[in-house]
DNA sequence: CCATACAAAAGTGTCGACAATATAGCCATA
DNA sequence: TATGGCTATATTGTCGACACTTTTGTATGG
């Protein structure tokens, strides 16, 4: 499914992972204070441990820490996203246009392979699934610039803020099909080895899905 | 001189600052292995701080670690500097993108300023302040955006790992009368508020002092 | 009744010691 | 001599305890 293996190897890595999917998937409440106390106990493992996953976690952008004073959930905000959304179509913009020039052809194959198995996962209306393939086909790209910083700053850093927007204000949208025609797109020109193209394309579709999303958020929480 | 303030307030917090500075500066050389327990003698701290620090750098891209093993300072190589200045290219050009929309008329004003007081180094040929000065200029822009991921991801990130390969590479360029030229243009971009203009200046700026590096490094060290 | 100062409590920052893992060196064997 | 496994060493991972800072609650004075 996901492409992605990070493997945690010691005690301080899975704690690590356990806390993230906790936050991105809003059993830690967004805004909520981190005790390293609590947590220590919570987790049953010693407070040195919570306080690595913590500081990895601030790394991340998923949690704010004071000196002295102690460490916070990142609160979700209509600014944050239109923030976090404006640096993804730099990032990403500029990994299609690395993987432009970058991808092997069997990884442009399996980019193609991807989108029909997405082609009848639409017809089917799985939304899940929908979701899942959304992350799989950016995860690709982003890994087909071979471009180490990129890959870095993305997948370990910013994408699980997206997730955990994604997941809290329940994204899942009337947009698929849109998205999945763009996604075409952008695999065309890869194909074709257009680099420019690919940029501006991808920049387009992470700016509608930008709009997608604030217009949803301002429906749902307009205060 | 500098804009950042970044303060030190625990010991922790002046560990990272020094061993930061000293990887940046090569006192501690590039590839070098970081022995926790080396380091602890070394700075007069427990290990816990040593760990804590080389974390933080491990978030900056300056070191490598690896479980049970140790962590090593980067190496530096040609293709991580082009894929350095890829991410730059992205991010700044969107920060340029972000000022010409957020950036206030006083601030603006300041950075017509600091060209101004540029120029008058320009004719002095002083290029350690050049240096800084261009260091400043892009901070101002960055943090003009008014983005908080974009400053993060730059300034407390990828921009100590720049300043790496420009001490250690020893840039002090006969590009820097052509630089002067272009901050120019991209303030005036950013004062018309053309917001497309400037992202583009500031990515050709980049692309330029890229292909400018890159051509000094294969002369250095071709081996 | 409010404000200020002080004291108690809670929480973070720091440390040294122990446990687990990887590396290096050595010996035995083919 | 080369190779394989074993031991010893060094280094990282983890822990519990202590020191310091911030916060909270309380009491006192205005």
């Amino acid at each position: 499914m996901t492409i992605l293996t990070e493997q945690p190897v010691t005690s301080s890595d899975k704690t690590f992972f356990k806390l993230r999917q906790d936050i991105v998937e809003g059993s830690i409440a967004s805004g909520a204070k981190l005790s390293e106390t609590e947590l220590s106990t919570k987790y049953a493992v010693s407070r040195a441990i919570i306080r690595e996953a913590i500081n990895r976690l601030e790394s991340c952008h998923l949690v704010e820490r004071k000196a002295n004073v102690g460490a916070r959930v990142v609160s979700l905000t209509a600014e944050g996203l239109v923030e976090l959304y404006q640096v993804r179509e730099a990032l990403e913009g500029m990994a299609a246009r690395l993987a432009a020039q970058n991808m092997t052809e069997e990884e442009i194959a399996g980019l193609n392979a991807l989108l029909s198995s997405h082609f009848q996962e639409v017809k089917g209306g799985e939304s899940y699934y929908q979701e899942a393939g959304d992350v799989d086909f950016h995860y690709r790209i982003v890994l087909g610039s071979k471009n180490k910083h990129l890959i870095s700053v993305l997948i370990n850093g910013l994408y699980h803020l997206v997730r955990m927007y994604r997941v809290q204000l329940g994204m899942a949208g009337p947009r698929v099909t849109t998205a999945f025609d763009e996604h075409r797109h952008i695999v065309r020109a890869i194909a074709n080895r257009d680099a420019e193209l690919a940029e501006m394309l991808m920049r387009r579709h992470i700016l509608y899905s930008r709009n997608n999303i604030a217009a949803k958020l301002n429906k749902a929480g307009g205060k």
